[in-house]
DNA sequence: AAGAGACAAATTGTATACAATGGGCATGCA
DNA sequence: TGCATGCCCATTGTATACAATTTGTCTCTT
């Protein structure tokens, strides 16, 4: 580095806040595919610093769960089972019904309307008929935007981060798997009942919406990874 | 360093690794104040090494939520507030029903016999009539211990992961605070009425119970506090 | 006396050099 | 040929030097 600054340095931010970022994305992306290994300095030379600010970044991730170590010291890109699959939306479950019975107390003007945004969207994005993937890919997107506003709306910042942890990680199993979300119309089905609910400061039937939105999608989400292989470790399902 | 070796050095493991524990336990025990700011070469200085690993270990106790950012750059060990707490108590209502239930299905033998130890150690503290800032010390420890066994009896190790994080948060504001733990024969009978429950693998049973047990608890505790002093940011009632 | 500006000290961020550890490969022996 | 052993290289862990940033204070000006 020595002075001259690299090309992407746009925000003015610390490097080893801009290198997890970056790396963040790089995986959350799927250019890292889960399982490969990191090695600090080919990482270093590709983002143009040193170790120092990879080290922590790498450390960060590791923390949030996206990095986990390998035998042998080494690091690697976390490799999502289907059994973490399930553990995790047991978690979301436990975790999004406090968040929606918080919302019902706490959720301001402005956050229903995003939430109802959210929805609007959702029925937008289905007429346009692009590439079917990017289809795809705007739905996952709004969906997870759906649920991480639900989560900010309960005004429990504490809240919103452990269900940001495990999004993140589902994220990861998305991007092994690849598999079809099949009924698109009953998840948004289910989102609105959640919102209206929320409108309607109704915690007991949010509660409940939310519930058997997770319940049911756990349940489409298992099935249609059983579809493909059941009961073994996703990286040996789609290598690539 | 330079070859000689601490006094603590009996494990192998990394220095990083070992700072992390060090300074970890150091806030958990009350030794680095809440609001403490931690400086890199205060600390080097402290544990004998350099900063290198300080860092790494700092890092990871602030994803941790055990320190958090200064305004300014600078780091302190993190301050919980009584809307803290409130909320650290929503989370653990939402998670540690998906951990009953989970205990129900998946404890194995051995799991259910340490539950049940807890509450047989519970009962035992209680008789030794010696110091009783020792006896609170124990029974902190033993409540502790059986919420972290109940997490990992569900056999979801990303829910035991979660808890653990909430849970240090939690004994950060038992130091900043001492509050008296009052009816402690209460607690006990929930947590003999979650073990039953465990035990006849009754899921609804659990859930409820540690519901119920969660709700008490929260607001025995937030009772407690506002005994103290009423929403106002805890550093300020207890500097010390 | 009050405020602005600049200098100094303290602290964090980054790079790099060096040490230690572990795994793989080659070689030698049975 | 198969296994064991030892060396070498790849990689991570630690220390330290240096750069950048921030804070606090001192002075100078109005």
């Amino acid at each position: 580095m020595s002075g001259t600054y690299n090309f992407l340095d746009i925000s003015m931010g610390k490097l080893f806040s801009k290198t997890y970022m970056a790396l963040r994305q790089e995986i959350l992306s799927g250019n890292l595919v889960s399982g490969e290994s990191l090695v600090e300095q080919t990482l270093a030379d590709r983002f143009a610093v040193s170790r120092t600010p990879i080290r922590e970044a790498i450390r960060q991730l590791q923390q949030e769960g996206l990095v986990e170590a390998d035998r042998g010291g080494g690091l690697r890109v976390t490799v999502i089972t289907i059994a973490d699959a399930i553990h995790l939306y047991d978690c979301r479950l436990g975790l999004e019904q406090v968040a929606a019975v918080g919302a019902c107390e706490n959720a301001t003007p402005t956050q229903v309307e995003d939430l109802q945004d959210c929805l609007a969207q959702a029925n937008l994005s289905d007429s346009s008929g692009r590439n079917q993937a990017d289809e795809l890919e705007d739905r996952l997107h709004i969906d997870q935007s759906f649920h991480r506003l639900l989560a900010e709306s309960s005004g429990n910042p504490w809240l919103a981060d452990l269900l940001e942890q495990i999004f993140s990680k589902m994220a990861l199993l998305r991007l092994t798997t690849t598999y079809q979300d099949p009924d698109v119309l009953e998840i948004w089905a289910e989102h609105e009942r959640i919102v209206s609910a929320i409108e309607q400061r109704d915690a007991q039937a949010a509660a409940t919406a939310v519930r058997d939105h997770l319940v049911a999608s756990k349940l489409r989400v298992v099935e249609a990874l059983q579809g493909i292989k059941s009961d073994v470790p996703l990286q040996n399902i789609t290598p690539r």
